[in-house]
DNA sequence: GTCTATAGCTAGATAGAC
DNA sequence: GTCTATCTAGCTATAGAC
């Protein structure tokens, strides 16, 4: 799953042939099918499953952590987020998925990863005290930033305005 | 050059054939190559060129326009980057090259035209009486917003993160 | 459950008529 | 400068041995 992970995001779904996935998974091709029948679509939405329950575990839970204080919540996800993008060089998965063909077919799941980050910052803003529309406001802004600094770094080949976006995350919540 | 322009957004480097940019220009795919000897790679290269070309008309051109009051120049720019992005239902074409192979054969002109962004809006801040280092950063989140909430809208199907970003980027250089 | 071999198709690219 | 026809390589997917 991590293999296929990497191939997808580094070259999206149609960049990304059978052969790419036998390699990193040290498949052959046919076994490929044996174990996803459904070919090419039915890997990756098993791979979104995996991504969706990465997030799960370690962006939702976190920050819904009630027993811990919302500060140390909020350092563990984004020290979390560092790992996942690999400090900004790595591409999100949704992002790579986005394009015509593959957001019609993996919509649903890109949907929920997304609904799942704002919904979970959203509960991180509430227990800070924000109230309820603001918390949500700040939430989709987390997302979008994360989401654009990302596409910035990889434009500029910098990652800082990633850094920087991580950083002027944990002020919103803090300041 | 809009037609290829339109696929390209859609599919991307590998989503988007020869058959695609046929039929895309009404030309058949062997007179593609004569106009563009050099193939897929030499039609996305002009195809950027003549965005970075629409760049600088429609955002530098604009935000630099010293004559006119800064605030009219960021509300002529932001009608024009929504026509850009049709209300944020169209993907940023440097968005869907910045996957790795599209990256590596179109970094420098993508870097360009994220440079020509943020260098424009900087001087906009400049003429909005910020300090350099300042309109810098308001600079670079602008992009980074736009982009993102671009990814979010799409990712959610809804085009309302794009609309709202437009318009607090406004109340950052306003208020 | 893994493999080799291969089918059927479409990709990017070229040759050469008009 | 546009076209039809075609090349080779790679694609997704399948058949069938072990």
């Amino acid at each position: 799953m991590e293999g296929l992970m990497t191939v997808l995001r580094l070259n999206g779904f149609d960049g990304t042939s059978l052969n790419d996935m036998a390699e990193a998974t040290g498949l052959k091709k046919a076994s490929l099918y044996h174990r996803f029948p459904g070919g090419k679509k039915e890997i990756i939405e098993k791979v979104l499953s995996y991504v969706n329950s990465w997030n799960q575990e370690h962006v939702a839970k976190v920050l819904k952590a009630s027993r811990v204080k919302p500060v140390e919540r909020l350092e563990q996800v984004i020290e979390n987020i560092q790992i996942l993008y690999n400090n900004g060089d790595s591409i999100c998965i949704f992002r790579a998925l986005t394009l015509e063909t593959s957001a019609s077919l993996f919509g649903l799941q890109i949907e929920e990863g997304f609904n799942l980050w704002i919904e979970s910052f959203t509960q991180l803003g509430l227990d800070f005290g924000f109230e309820k529309s603001k918390a949500t406001k700040m939430a989709q802004d987390v997302l979008i930033r994360i989401q654009g600094s990302l596409v910035v770094a990889k434009g500029l080949k910098d990652l800082t305005p990633f850094q920087q976006t991580l950083i002027s995350i944990k002020q919103m919540y803090i300041n």
